[in-house]
RNA sequence: GUGAGAGUAGCUCAACUGGCAGAGCGCUGGACUGUGGCUCCAGUGGUUGGGGGUUCAAGUCCCCUCUCUCACCCCA
């Protein structure tokens, strides 16, 4: 390949035409369904206070500690770009004085500067919810029944909601000084060595040490969190898991998931697809009843989840045929050609998607370029054509075609809609 | 951030142990002077990701760098 000067930076996508068309219709799908759940749209801006983002996602998470994209502006304020969705839509919530119970949905882009891989972007686009203001096992169930659906009926195959309840951040404090005094001791005592890895994780996050594959299989009789949760915990986690059953969601329950930001507390749960790779989670979120009070709002429940669009793109959408433009208008000489571009403009004006070459082509040239757009008809405008005050419309896809009135051009277009329309193809 | 593999035409990929950079698809034109898709013919196409080194000679070997892929960490 020539050397460009310029490339996307590492981890960036550029959007062209056949993928954008491919996330129109997915999304258009994804909105009218959430949509469909009372939610609506809202949009924050790309960049935050940095400082919200490490006191609400917690300033020992990865996401804090190596990913974020971080910039002083010239007063030597330090902005963020936003590494997730949550954060921000809850800030936005509390500054502009919404009203719970809220429930709020976006379509962002986000920004994590880790080592790109399948599945796994620097810069990413999220579909997320937040169900604001309301705390009760039935939102916690349909927050998660919703992004069920959605992705089954996106396609996404084999799909599981791997389901757990983290607790109080009480319950979950306690919890983490139990499990760290028992691998302190087995530590002590010379019965247990951990890995570098989860080394690191005792002091980072004690949880996912149950989840490690070399140190996990050794800690089988360590305590659980489930014996740290509250009566009340239980009973909610027991309502939510009722639900679920209730619409038939399929979930596994996973006691070894925990969620990497601090925010989070109580329901916690995943959607994977057991069809793809190693970055199988199309959909995660949870409970984060502390976030609007931590950030000096008022007491405010909360529950949401993000799912990666790139992830559902590659996995379960196919490159559709973009369509070209209805008619493409033809021309055999430089006579008809000043004849076609005041049709061109006339067929513009009734807003029918349209187009021409404007550089002299043979006949066969113009046909050529029509059927590699996927134009639907060629307008021809010949000298024989002027002559009858007609133009010959040809179908790109049968060959027939039709001498007619320049005005009928309308009428076909529209018999063309109407067609479409009945076969469910609009 | 750690580890491994890869990068050759617009795209998909060839080029034996170092020895003239190739094919298919695409694109342009023609066969068919006003008719696309099928077929046939011709043409177009490259600092072999970038930089440095070894060598008579480097796509091929060595070093650096960029990007992609896979895995780890972690996450959507």
């Amino acid at each position: 390949m020539k050397t460009l000067k310029y490339r996307r930076p590492r981890g960036t996508r550029d959007i062209i035409p056949e993928e954008y068309e491919l996330r129109e219709r997915l999304l258009e799908k994804v909105q009218k369904t959430i949509r469909a759940y009372g939610y609506k749209f809202i949009i924050t801006p790309v960049f935050e206070r940095t400082e919200l983002f490490i006191r609400s996602i917690g300033d020992s998470t990865d996401i804090v500690e190596k990913e974020m994209y971080t910039f002083k502006d010239k007063k030597g304020r330090s902005f963020t770009l936003r590494p997730e969705g949550t954060a921000p839509v809850m800030r936005a919530f509390l500054e502009n004085g919404i009203v719970p119970p809220a429930k709020l949905a976006y379509v962002m882009n986000m920004f994590r500067a880790e080592r790109p891989q399948k599945g796994r972007l620097r810069e990413f686009w999220q579909v997320g919810v937040e169900a604001i203001g309301v705390k009760d096992p039935l939102v916690d169930a349909e927050v998660i029944e919703m992004g069920y659906s959605i992705l089954k009926e996106l396609g996404a195959e084999k799909l599981v909601v791997l389901l757990n309840s983290i607790g109080s951040i009480d319950e979950r404090q306690a919890y983490k000084k139990a499990l760290l005094d028992y691998i302190n001791e087995k530590e002590q005592d010379g019965s247990l060595d951990l890995c570098e890895d989860c080394k690191r994780r005792k002091n980072k996050n004690p949880l996912r040490i149950l989840d490690c594959k070399i140190d996990g299989p050794k800690l089988k009789d360590a305590p659980s969190l489930t014996e740290f949760l509250s009566p009340e915990s239980l009973k909610y986690f027991n309502e939510v898991k009722k639900y679920l059953d209730r619409w038939k969601v399929n979930y596994r329950e996973e006691p070894r998931l925990v969620r990497g930001l601090d925010y989070y507390n109580h329901t916690a749960f995943e959607i994977v697809s057991e069809k793809i790779g190693v970055q199988d989670t199309l959909l995660g979120g949870g409970r984060y009843d502390s976030l609007a009070e931590d950030m000096g709002g008022p007491a405010t429940p909360a529950i949401g989840w993000a799912m990666g669009l790139e992830r559902i793109i590659d996995y379960f959408y196919r490159i559709p045929i973009i369509p070209g433009p209805f008619y493409f208008v033809t021309t055999v000489n430089e006579f008809s050609k000043g004849y076609a571009i005041g049709l061109l403009k006339k067929i513009r004006e009734w807003k029918i998607p349209s187009d021409m070459t404007f550089e002299p082509k043979s006949l066969k040239a113009q046909m050529k370029i029509a059927d590699r757009l996927n134009a639907v008809k060629a307008v021809i405008v010949g000298e024989d054509e002027i002559k009858l005050q007609k133009v010959r419309v040809r179908d790109l896809e049968t060959g027939k075609e039709e001498l007619v009135p320049e005005k009928d051009l309308v009428r076909i277009y529209e018999e063309y809609l109407a067609e479409r329309r009945k076969k469910g193809l609009i």
